[in-house]
DNA sequence: ACAATTACTTGCAAAACACAAGTGATTGTA
DNA sequence: TACAATCACTTGTGTTTTGCAAGTAATTGT
């Protein structure tokens, strides 16, 4: 096995206490923050949705980072009440808490990269209509969050 | 050799167009924004600087994270005027610009984490007086920046 | 002249990653 | 009620990246 299984993995030994390396401890990596986006801006939950998406993450690698995120409390796995093959992941408010660092990565990205592949209404509202366009997201998230708990 | 020289390693395939992953590409990974940290709050500027930081980097790593940086142009270096042997590393414009990205990944990990090392009046002007804080620390970079542009 | 400092490079073992090929539990179809 | 398809993974293999220790080259201090 070459991603070790985090059940019996030893505990990493934190680097040092400042706040930036413990963020970086739990999502400084390439995929992390790619499957947080996903489920942040673009709706998607389900494993094979992740796996479809445009970076190409490999298998090994997205269960991997799945449970990490759950095991750090930024996600969690619930079955499809719809079809019993399928589970849903969510964020939870910790990582719903993400999208402040997400959005200033996407600020700085759109400002640096040549072609950004993002939605053009998006690319408006991130520029004048942050705080209303991160309030909406949030209600969304929380929606399906919600939805689910109900059953 | 471990870590491809840049000047010669094949063009890294971009994954997607999207901004997150165009920024992940550049600073996803857990030693990148650690550098850039240390060079934006801590006043760091040379490479042994950078070696004793607390999380205690590699050499080589950091050697390697050192001309990313440099060749993605988010840090340029000039040797020391006052000393033949040492070389200052700054922040350009676009790696001061990764500002906001810093600060909300310090105040999701100050929400999240038990203990954070961070100085009782940082916390505090993050708290109450973000806006002045920014501004003042990258006043502090340009005047480095210009300052070693005069000579 | 010689030792110390500084900024690296090099070599090696270990860990993480990418890719391809399974596996096991549902579910949809004949 | 078999049987194929779907879905969420796991496993194996080879390559790449990292961590650690040791070495090197260019100044500088004594």
């Amino acid at each position: 096995m070459q991603v070790k299984d985090n059940r019996y993995m030893s505990e990493k030994a934190t680097r040092s206490s400042c706040p930036i390396n413990f963020s970086l401890e739990l999502f400084g990596d390439k995929w992390t923050l790619l499957i947080v986006r996903d489920m942040m801006f673009r709706q998607l939950q389900a494993y094979g949705d992740f796996l479809n998406s445009p970076e190409g993450i490999s298998t090994n690698i997205l269960a991997d980072r799945l449970k990490q995120l759950e095991s750090n409390g930024l996600i969690q796995k619930y079955p499809d009440p719809g079809d019993g093959k399928k589970y849903i992941y969510l964020l939870t408010e910790k990582g719903e808490d993400l999208m402040p660092v997400l959005i200033e990565t996407i600020r700085w990205g759109m400002k640096y990269s040549e072609e950004s592949a993002i939605p053009v209404e998006i690319r408006k509202r991130l520029e004048t209509d942050l705080d209303g366009f991160t309030e909406e997201t949030r209600i969304a998230i929380r929606r399906k969050r919600e939805a689910l708990l109900r059953n």
